[in-house]
DNA sequence: TTTATTTCGGACAATTTTATCCTATTTTAT
DNA sequence: ATAAAATAGGATAAAATTGTCCGAAATAAA
């Protein structure tokens, strides 16, 4: 569904997020152990996010990564999944065609515009806050 | 969302079953040039459909691929992503974790879990006969 | 100002997916 | 039987994705 990097992006930010309620800025490496995710290539993605303003950054000692505390409810699942892998997967025909829309329709294409939509949706109304505090509360897991 | 193997394998289906409805066997050249897709690669994607006994293959003059006309409503296309995909696109996590499920979710796993499942139905709930008919009366189509 | 620390970013490598090519095998028609 | 036609399948190549490494740039503390 999605790409790895999105997964790794969406945990990562979970994470990140997660310390930011403690005023904690966390590394690469620190990210990528918690997540279990390969360091270097994590690290790429955290770029990612830096560049797409869903995560911010501080180089140099004491440094690392962190997010507006009061920005993590407006972050939403959706914004990530657009700064990694694109818009595709809410936009793309399910068959692949290039020209496929309400004029000239791929045969799957209503029934599964009714399934991408509710991807959307569900992606778009899913704000970091929640995530986060689920894991706090130990509900839910990053790892595994 | 599918892979491009699984989208051109379920357009070579939705040609395949068209054309068995007026009795004709089709050649993976055949199939290629009207699903727009690379003929060697869809050649070996048939290979996997006739293995996972979505068409038949007769071999041989006059030869080609076809399907028992009276199956063709009985294949969902749930069969073929099966076929080429395999069942991860229903059964996967959404941020990846090997081992999320119901007792020990990954943070999207409660929301996650309805888009997947509606996927799951609308694809099992869809059969080739119906996605054909829709072509033979120009409502919808396999190219571009 | 110097040093230690940390992200940034480019180059490279490995793996997976997509795509091509060629030969073997099977089948039908003659 | 033989030849022609067609799928089967292995080897290989190209492209995309995933993953690693290392030096440059930036920053904070001393």
């Amino acid at each position: 569904m999605f790409s790895k990097a999105c997964e790794y992006g969406i945990r990562a930010s979970i994470f990140i997020a997660l310390n930011s309620f403690e005023g904690r800025r966390v590394s690469p490496k620190e990210i990528a152990e918690e997540i279990d995710s390969p360091t270097a290539f994590t690290a790429k993605i955290l770029q990612a996010l830096v560049r797409n303003n869903i995560v911010s950054s501080v180089k140099g000692a004491y440094g690392g990564f962190e997010m507006d505390k009061h920005r993590i409810k407006e972050i939403k699942l959706a914004d990530i999944v657009d700064a990694i892998d694109g818009d595709s997967i809410y936009k793309g025909c399910g068959l692949g065609l290039h020209a496929c829309d309400e004029d000239r329709p791929c045969p799957m294409h209503d029934k599964f515009k009714v399934v991408r939509d509710e991807l959307k949706t569900m992606l778009e109304s899913t704000n970091l806050e929640d995530l986060a505090l689920d894991i706090k509360q130990g509900d839910t897991f990053l790892r595994r």
